[in-house]
DNA sequence: TCGTAATATGATATATTGTATCTTTAACGC
DNA sequence: GCGTTAAAGATACAATATATCATATTACGA
C-alpha cells in the first residue's frame, strides 16, 4: 500500500540519497531515483516485481526486470534500500534523511498483520546477549541484520478494539 | 555435502521421526521418510530442489516438485524439519531423538564459509534483550525462530591454520 | 567538441523456485 | 470387499531471479 509521503518531504529524502551517491562517486540516475522513490512511498516491503510494476504503471517506457534488479543491488550498496532476506523484498532505508551511518546492527521489525516495518538500532544488550548465546557453540557472528516478527503498535491497538 | 551419520543412528531418528508423527495421528510414508532421510544425511540445508534430485537420484522412480514442497510443509507441522526463510532451504530438526519440545525459541546459526547450521535454543537473556528492544517502538514479538550467520568454530579454526 | 572509455540501461532468453489443480493410488475403518 | 479419507503422481503454469549481448548515456581528456 501507499504510504502517505508529502512530495516536498519525499523530495528532501531524495536529495539527501544524491548526495549519499555523490559522497561515494556514484549516480543517482532517473531509473534509480524513481526504484528509490517507490520504495520510499510504499508502507511496506516491495519485492523486485511489484517494484517494476510500479515503475512500469508510472511511466511510458517499460523496464525490463533485470534493470530493477539491478539497481536494487545499486541501492543495496549504497546502503539507500535493505533487503529482507526472509521475504526477499526490499524497503527504504530509514535514515537517509538524517545522516545515519548503520554502525549499530540493524533489526528490523515486520508487523505480521499490516505488513510494516519498523528499522532500528540494536541495543548493546541484544548486541551483548546474542553474541553470548551464539558464544557457547562456539559461533562468531557475523549478521548485521535481524529480521523479527511480531505485531506492531498500531495493529495491538486495532485489535483492542475489537477490529 | 552428505554428513556422516552411520546407518544405525539414521535409523533410529527415523524410528523416532516415525513415533512423533503416530502421536499426532500422522503417519511418516515411505516418501516422506526418504525426504527426511536426505535432510538428516546433510551438513547444510537443502532447497526444495535439491531434496527433489537427492531423491530422485536413490531411487527408479521420479517425484515431481510438488510432491517435495507438500512433504516438507507436512514434516515442518511436525516439527521435524524447519525451513531457513532467510535462505528458502530446510535442515532436520537437531531434536529429534531426543525428545525436545520446542519450548523455547530456536535460534539457527549458520556458517558463512561451510554452511553448517547450529540449531540452538534461545537464552533467557537474548530472550529479554530482543523483547525489550521491540518494546521501545512498541512492538510484540511472535517470531519463534531466528537465523543468525557467522564463522563456526571449524572454520575458525581452519583459518587459524592459515588455510 | 569530438572521440573514447566507463557506466548504465534495454532486450531477450532462460534458469530457478513455488503453486494450482486434477487424477490416481494407497491406507483405514467398517 | 467397499466407501471414505489421506497421500502421491502428473501436468501446467506463476513468480522470482540471472546470464548475456546490444544499445545508450555520461564523464573526461585530447
Amino acid at each position: 500500500m501507499k504510504k502517505q509521503v508529502n512530495p516536498k518531504e519525499l523530495d528532501v529524502l531524495l536529495r539527501a540519497a544524491e548526495v549519499a551517491c555523490a559522497e561515494n562517486g556514484a549516480r543517482l540516475t532517473q531509473r534509480r531515483r524513481q526504484v528509490l522513490s517507490e520504495l520510499m512511498q510504499s508502507s511496506s516491503p516491495l519485492s523486485a516485481y511489484e517494484v517494476l510494476d510500479l515503475c512500469n504503471r508510472s511511466t511510458t517506457s517499460t523496464m525490463p526486470p533485470m534493470s530493477v534488479y539491478r539497481i536494487l543491488d545499486f541501492l543495496e550498496q549504497q546502503q539507500l534500500v535493505h533487503k529482507l532476506s526472509s521475504s526477499s523484498k526490499y524497503v527504504a532505508c530509514a535514515h537517509i534523511a538524517c545522516d545515519h551511518k548503520h554502525f549499530q546492527k540493524t533489526h528490523f521489525l515486520l508487523c505480521d498483520w499490516c505488513s510494516s516495518v519498523e528499522e532500528v538500532d540494536a541495543t548493546e544488550e541484544a548486541s551483548e546477549a546474542l553474541e553470548q548465546m551464539a558464544k557457547t557453540v562456539g559461533f562468531k557472528l557475523t549478521t548485521q541484520q535481524f529480521e523479527l516478527s511480531g505485531i506492531c503498535t498500531a495493529c495491538q491497538d486495532s485489535a483492542g478494539e475489537g477490529l
